[in-house]
DNA sequence: CGACTTTGACCTGCGC
DNA sequence: GCGCAGGTCAAAGTCG
Protein backbone atom coordinates (compact mmCIF):
# COMPACT_ATOMS: atom_id res chain seq x y z
CA UNK A 1 0.00 0.00 0.00
CA UNK A 2 1.58 3.35 -1.20
CA UNK A 3 0.17 5.83 0.96
CA UNK A 4 2.10 9.27 0.84
CA UNK A 5 3.94 11.15 3.16
CA UNK A 6 1.42 13.50 4.88
CA UNK A 7 0.33 15.79 7.64
CA UNK A 8 -0.59 15.28 10.70
CA UNK A 9 -4.04 14.22 11.14
CA UNK A 10 -4.11 17.22 13.38
CA UNK A 11 -3.74 19.22 10.95
CA UNK A 12 -6.58 18.45 10.04
CA UNK A 13 -8.51 17.86 13.11
CA UNK A 14 -6.95 20.30 14.19
CA UNK A 15 -5.81 20.39 17.64
CA UNK A 16 -9.29 19.29 18.86
CA UNK A 17 -9.99 22.63 17.59
CA UNK A 18 -11.45 22.17 14.08
CA UNK A 19 -14.36 20.17 13.71
CA UNK A 20 -16.74 19.47 11.11
CA UNK A 21 -18.14 22.77 11.11
CA UNK A 22 -15.10 24.55 10.62
CA UNK A 23 -14.23 22.22 7.50
CA UNK A 24 -15.19 24.02 4.28
CA UNK A 25 -16.92 21.77 2.71
CA UNK A 26 -14.64 22.83 -0.81
CA UNK A 27 -11.96 21.51 0.41
CA UNK A 28 -13.36 18.15 1.76
CA UNK A 29 -14.25 17.65 -1.74
CA UNK A 30 -10.92 18.09 -3.36
CA UNK A 31 -8.74 15.53 -4.55
CA UNK A 32 -6.01 15.19 -6.66
CA UNK A 33 -5.71 12.30 -9.00
CA UNK A 34 -2.89 11.01 -7.58
CA UNK A 35 -4.29 11.40 -4.08
CA UNK A 36 -7.51 9.76 -5.52
CA UNK A 37 -5.38 6.94 -6.84
CA UNK A 38 -3.44 6.53 -3.09
CA UNK A 39 -6.65 6.22 -1.63
CA UNK A 40 -8.16 4.02 -4.28
CA UNK A 41 -5.45 1.62 -3.36
CA UNK A 42 -5.96 2.12 0.69
CA UNK A 43 -9.57 1.73 1.61
CA UNK A 44 -10.35 3.41 5.06
CA UNK A 45 -11.78 -0.33 6.09
CA UNK A 46 -8.78 -1.90 4.46
CA UNK A 47 -6.36 -0.38 6.86
CA UNK A 48 -9.31 -1.21 9.71
CA UNK A 49 -9.35 -4.82 8.81
CA UNK A 50 -12.85 -4.60 8.57
CA UNK A 51 -13.55 -4.28 4.92
CA UNK A 52 -15.88 -6.91 4.46
CA UNK A 53 -18.11 -5.27 6.56
CA UNK A 54 -19.15 -1.83 3.91
CA UNK A 55 -20.33 -2.60 0.18
CA UNK A 56 -19.75 -0.61 -2.53
CA UNK A 57 -22.98 1.01 -2.69
CA UNK A 58 -21.14 4.61 -1.00
CA UNK A 59 -19.85 5.10 -4.60
CA UNK A 60 -22.96 5.31 -5.99
CA UNK A 61 -23.83 7.44 -3.27
CA UNK A 62 -21.10 9.63 -3.22
CA UNK A 63 -21.81 10.00 -6.95
CA UNK A 64 -25.47 10.30 -6.56
CA UNK A 65 -24.66 13.17 -3.88
CA UNK A 66 -23.11 15.65 -6.59
CA UNK A 67 -20.01 15.05 -4.67
CA UNK A 68 -17.47 15.39 -7.29
CA UNK A 69 -16.95 12.47 -9.96
CA UNK A 70 -13.72 11.10 -8.58
CA UNK A 71 -15.15 10.81 -5.29
CA UNK A 72 -17.78 8.48 -7.22
CA UNK A 73 -14.86 6.95 -8.62
CA UNK A 74 -13.36 5.27 -5.25
CA UNK A 75 -13.56 0.92 -4.92
CA UNK A 76 -16.25 -0.43 -2.59
CA UNK A 77 -14.05 -0.51 -0.13
CA UNK A 78 -12.56 2.47 0.13
CA UNK A 79 -15.09 4.92 1.14
CA UNK A 80 -15.72 8.03 -0.46
CA UNK A 81 -12.54 9.84 0.38
CA UNK A 82 -11.99 13.88 1.42
CA UNK A 83 -9.45 16.31 1.87
CA UNK A 84 -9.51 18.05 4.27
CA UNK A 85 -7.35 21.26 4.60
CA UNK A 86 -3.81 19.51 3.28
CA UNK A 87 -4.07 17.85 0.26
CA UNK A 88 -2.55 14.70 2.53
CA UNK A 89 -5.67 14.15 4.79
CA UNK A 90 -9.08 12.61 3.39
CA UNK A 91 -11.69 12.49 4.85
CA UNK A 92 -13.99 9.16 4.69
CA UNK A 93 -17.57 8.20 4.92
CA UNK A 94 -16.99 4.95 6.95
CA UNK A 95 -19.52 2.98 8.93
CA UNK A 96 -19.29 4.45 12.23
CA UNK A 97 -21.39 3.11 15.33
CA UNK A 98 -23.56 5.45 17.03
CA UNK A 99 -23.84 7.84 14.32
CA UNK A 100 -22.74 10.04 11.32
CA UNK A 101 -19.29 10.61 10.77
CA UNK A 102 -16.51 12.14 8.65
CA UNK A 103 -13.10 10.60 8.30
CA UNK A 104 -9.81 11.56 7.11
CA UNK A 105 -7.35 9.67 5.93
CA UNK A 106 -3.90 10.46 6.69
CA UNK A 107 -0.59 8.77 5.43
CA UNK A 108 2.77 9.31 6.84
CA UNK A 109 5.49 7.59 5.72
CA UNK A 110 3.91 5.17 4.61
CA UNK A 111 5.42 2.54 2.45
CA UNK A 112 4.60 -1.13 0.99
CA UNK A 113 6.42 -3.08 4.21
CA UNK A 114 6.83 -0.67 7.60
CA UNK A 115 6.69 -3.76 9.54
CA UNK A 116 10.37 -4.04 9.39
CA UNK A 117 11.13 -0.53 10.75
CA UNK A 118 8.88 -0.61 12.88
CA UNK A 119 10.30 -3.83 14.57
CA UNK A 120 13.57 -2.03 14.29
CA UNK A 121 11.74 0.90 16.00
CA UNK A 122 10.24 -1.79 18.90
CA UNK A 123 13.72 -3.27 19.65
CA UNK A 124 14.85 0.46 19.90
CA UNK A 125 12.62 1.26 21.92
CA UNK A 126 12.41 -1.71 24.55
CA UNK A 127 16.42 -1.11 24.55
CA UNK A 128 15.93 2.41 25.23
CA UNK A 129 13.62 1.75 28.07
CA UNK A 130 16.24 -0.63 29.82
CA UNK A 131 19.21 1.53 29.14
CA UNK A 132 18.44 5.33 29.05
CA UNK A 133 18.64 5.77 25.53
CA UNK A 134 19.91 7.77 23.12
CA UNK A 135 18.02 9.22 20.23
CA UNK A 136 17.80 7.87 17.51
CA UNK A 137 18.67 8.63 14.05
CA UNK A 138 15.92 7.55 12.31
CA UNK A 139 13.20 9.49 11.91
CA UNK A 140 10.32 8.00 13.48
CA UNK A 141 7.72 6.37 10.95
CA UNK A 142 4.06 6.34 11.27
CA UNK A 143 1.82 3.82 10.16
CA UNK A 144 -1.14 5.37 7.78
CA UNK A 145 -3.85 7.03 9.65
CA UNK A 146 -7.19 8.19 9.27
CA UNK A 147 -9.41 9.76 11.42
CA UNK A 148 -13.00 10.19 10.98
CA UNK A 149 -15.69 12.19 13.16
CA UNK A 150 -18.22 10.70 14.66
CA UNK A 151 -21.10 11.84 16.80
CA UNK A 152 -21.74 9.63 19.49
CA UNK A 153 -21.66 10.26 23.16
CA UNK A 154 -19.48 7.53 23.58
CA UNK A 155 -16.11 8.37 23.15
CA UNK A 156 -14.85 4.50 22.65
CA UNK A 157 -16.64 3.36 19.88
CA UNK A 158 -16.94 -0.05 19.24
CA UNK A 159 -15.49 -1.15 16.19
CA UNK A 160 -15.29 -4.77 16.91
CA UNK A 161 -11.89 -5.03 18.06
CA UNK A 162 -10.40 -5.06 21.49
CA UNK A 163 -8.36 -1.99 22.57
CA UNK A 164 -6.54 -1.24 25.58
CA UNK A 165 -6.21 2.12 26.89
CA UNK A 166 -2.25 3.11 27.08
CA UNK A 167 -2.46 6.98 27.39
CA UNK A 168 -4.68 9.67 27.56
CA UNK A 169 -3.48 13.60 27.14
CA UNK A 170 -4.81 16.99 27.41
CA UNK A 171 -5.17 18.35 23.84
CA UNK A 172 -4.17 22.18 23.62
CA UNK A 173 -6.84 24.71 23.29
CA UNK A 174 -9.81 21.60 24.26
CA UNK A 175 -11.28 20.35 27.22
CA UNK A 176 -11.48 17.14 26.45
CA UNK A 177 -8.48 14.98 26.76
CA UNK A 178 -7.29 12.51 23.96
CA UNK A 179 -7.36 8.84 24.64
CA UNK A 180 -4.58 6.30 23.51
CA UNK A 181 -5.20 2.67 22.72
CA UNK A 182 -3.82 -0.39 20.90
CA UNK A 183 -5.67 -3.31 19.89
CA UNK A 184 -4.90 -6.08 22.26
CA UNK A 185 -4.30 -8.41 19.54
CA UNK A 186 -0.41 -9.67 19.66
CA UNK A 187 1.26 -8.50 16.95
CA UNK A 188 -1.61 -6.05 15.50
CA UNK A 189 -0.01 -2.85 16.11
CA UNK A 190 -2.96 -0.93 15.54
CA UNK A 191 -3.59 2.27 17.37
CA UNK A 192 -6.29 4.49 17.73
CA UNK A 193 -6.82 7.80 19.23
CA UNK A 194 -10.29 9.27 20.85
CA UNK A 195 -11.02 12.80 21.65
CA UNK A 196 -14.22 15.29 21.38
CA UNK A 197 -14.08 18.03 19.30
CA UNK A 198 -13.56 21.24 21.10
CA UNK A 199 -15.90 22.85 18.82
CA UNK A 200 -18.39 20.62 18.83
CA UNK A 201 -18.48 18.11 21.63
CA UNK A 202 -20.80 15.59 20.45
CA UNK A 203 -18.25 14.96 17.89
CA UNK A 204 -16.03 11.87 18.34
CA UNK A 205 -12.73 12.03 15.95
CA UNK A 206 -11.14 8.62 16.06
CA UNK A 207 -7.89 8.57 14.39
CA UNK A 208 -6.69 4.89 13.70
CA UNK A 209 -3.02 4.51 13.05
CA UNK A 210 -1.56 1.46 11.07
CA UNK A 211 -3.76 -1.82 9.80
CA UNK A 212 -5.61 -4.58 11.94
CA UNK A 213 -3.94 -8.21 11.06
CA UNK A 214 -6.60 -10.03 12.15
CA UNK A 215 -10.04 -10.27 11.83
CA UNK A 216 -12.01 -8.68 14.09
CA UNK A 217 -11.92 -10.61 17.24
CA UNK A 218 -15.37 -9.30 18.53
CA UNK A 219 -17.56 -11.75 16.09
CA UNK A 220 -16.61 -14.07 13.79
CA UNK A 221 -16.49 -12.67 9.88
CA UNK A 222 -18.85 -15.88 9.05
CA UNK A 223 -21.14 -14.63 11.63
CA UNK A 224 -21.45 -11.50 9.66
CA UNK A 225 -23.27 -13.78 6.76
CA UNK A 226 -27.10 -12.79 6.84
CA UNK A 227 -26.43 -9.54 8.70
CA UNK A 228 -24.86 -7.76 5.25
CA UNK A 229 -24.72 -4.51 7.41
CA UNK A 230 -24.29 -6.30 10.79
CA UNK A 231 -20.66 -5.03 11.85
CA UNK A 232 -19.23 -6.52 14.93
CA UNK A 233 -19.60 -3.18 16.81
CA UNK A 234 -23.19 -2.35 16.75
CA UNK A 235 -23.53 -5.35 18.08
CA UNK A 236 -22.11 -3.96 21.05
CA UNK A 237 -22.41 -0.38 20.69
CA UNK A 238 -26.37 -1.17 20.32
CA UNK A 239 -26.75 -1.54 23.90
CA UNK A 240 -24.72 1.51 24.84
CA UNK A 241 -26.36 4.47 25.28
CA UNK A 242 -26.75 6.55 22.53
CA UNK A 243 -29.07 9.87 21.92
CA UNK A 244 -28.36 11.52 18.13
CA UNK A 245 -28.34 15.04 19.02
CA UNK A 246 -28.08 16.13 15.51
CA UNK A 247 -31.28 18.01 14.90
CA UNK A 248 -33.52 16.77 12.21
CA UNK A 249 -32.19 16.71 8.48
CA UNK A 250 -34.91 17.47 5.91
CA UNK A 251 -33.65 16.69 2.60
CA UNK A 252 -36.96 16.67 1.02
CA UNK A 253 -36.93 13.42 -0.44
CA UNK A 254 -34.95 11.35 2.08
CA UNK A 255 -36.98 8.22 2.70
CA UNK A 256 -39.18 7.76 6.30
CA UNK A 257 -36.70 4.86 7.45
CA UNK A 258 -34.34 7.34 8.77
CA UNK A 259 -34.68 8.28 11.63
CA UNK A 260 -33.12 10.10 15.01
CA UNK A 261 -31.38 7.94 17.35
CA UNK A 262 -29.76 4.83 16.81
CA UNK A 263 -29.23 3.62 13.44
CA UNK A 264 -27.03 1.26 11.51
CA UNK A 265 -24.47 2.85 9.28
CA UNK A 266 -23.50 -0.63 8.01
CA UNK A 267 -26.54 -1.14 6.98
CA UNK A 268 -27.13 1.83 4.93
CA UNK A 269 -23.88 1.00 3.10
CA UNK A 270 -24.16 -2.17 2.52
CA UNK A 271 -27.69 -2.38 1.50
CA UNK A 272 -28.03 -1.76 -2.13
CA UNK A 273 -31.46 -0.63 -1.45
CA UNK A 274 -30.60 1.67 1.12
CA UNK A 275 -31.29 4.76 -0.72
CA UNK A 276 -28.44 7.27 -1.69
CA UNK A 277 -30.28 9.68 0.08
CA UNK A 278 -30.08 8.25 3.75
CA UNK A 279 -26.01 8.29 3.09
CA UNK A 280 -26.59 11.96 2.15
CA UNK A 281 -28.11 11.90 5.20
CA UNK A 282 -25.44 10.78 7.03
CA UNK A 283 -22.98 13.46 5.59
CA UNK A 284 -25.35 15.77 6.47
CA UNK A 285 -25.34 14.31 9.86
CA UNK A 286 -21.96 15.35 10.24
CA UNK A 287 -21.35 18.07 8.18
CA UNK A 288 -23.75 21.23 8.74
CA UNK A 289 -26.23 21.51 5.88
CA UNK A 290 -25.37 25.15 5.13
CA UNK A 291 -22.20 23.81 4.23
CA UNK A 292 -23.20 21.41 1.36
CA UNK A 293 -24.90 24.10 0.09
CA UNK A 294 -21.86 25.57 -0.50
CA UNK A 295 -21.08 22.63 -2.71
C1' DC B 1 -5.65 -13.32 38.82
C1' DG B 2 -5.78 -11.50 34.41
C1' DA B 3 -7.32 -7.75 31.71
C1' DC B 4 -7.93 -3.19 31.57
C1' DT B 5 -7.71 1.84 33.10
C1' DT B 6 -5.51 5.70 35.24
C1' DT B 7 -1.93 8.82 35.62
C1' DG B 8 2.51 10.97 36.19
C1' DA B 9 6.84 10.91 34.09
C1' DC B 10 9.52 10.68 30.26
C1' DC B 11 10.65 10.93 25.28
C1' DT B 12 10.28 13.03 20.71
C1' DG B 13 9.35 16.30 17.16
C1' DC B 14 8.77 20.81 15.83
C1' DG B 15 8.48 25.80 15.76
C1' DC B 16 10.54 29.91 17.29
C1' DG C 1 18.89 25.67 22.20
C1' DC C 2 14.62 26.06 24.41
C1' DG C 3 9.99 25.32 25.31
C1' DC C 4 5.75 23.38 24.15
C1' DA C 5 2.67 19.86 22.83
C1' DG C 6 1.95 15.29 21.28
C1' DG C 7 2.89 10.55 22.09
C1' DT C 8 4.33 6.56 24.95
C1' DC C 9 5.65 3.96 28.97
C1' DA C 10 4.85 1.52 33.05
C1' DA C 11 3.55 1.27 37.91
C1' DA C 12 -0.40 1.36 40.52
C1' DG C 13 -5.16 0.90 40.88
C1' DT C 14 -9.68 -1.11 39.53
C1' DC C 15 -12.83 -4.50 38.06
C1' DG C 16 -15.02 -8.83 37.05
Amino acid sequence: MERKQGVKVEDVLGNSSCSVNDFPLQSIFDLSSNEEEEIRSLGFMDLLGVQDLICSPLLEIMAAQQVPSRMATQPPNAFSSTKIGPPHEVFNQPATPNSSTISSASSEAVHDEPAKLDDQEEDQRKTKKQLKPKKTNQKRQREPRFAFMTKSEVDHLEDGYRWRKYGQKAVKNSPFPRSYYRCTTISCNVKKRVERSFTDPSMVITTYEGQHTHPSPIMPRSSLAGGAGSAPYHYRQQRQPFVNTLPPLNFGHSNGSIKAGNFHHERRFCSPGSSLLKDHGLLQDAIPSHMLKEE
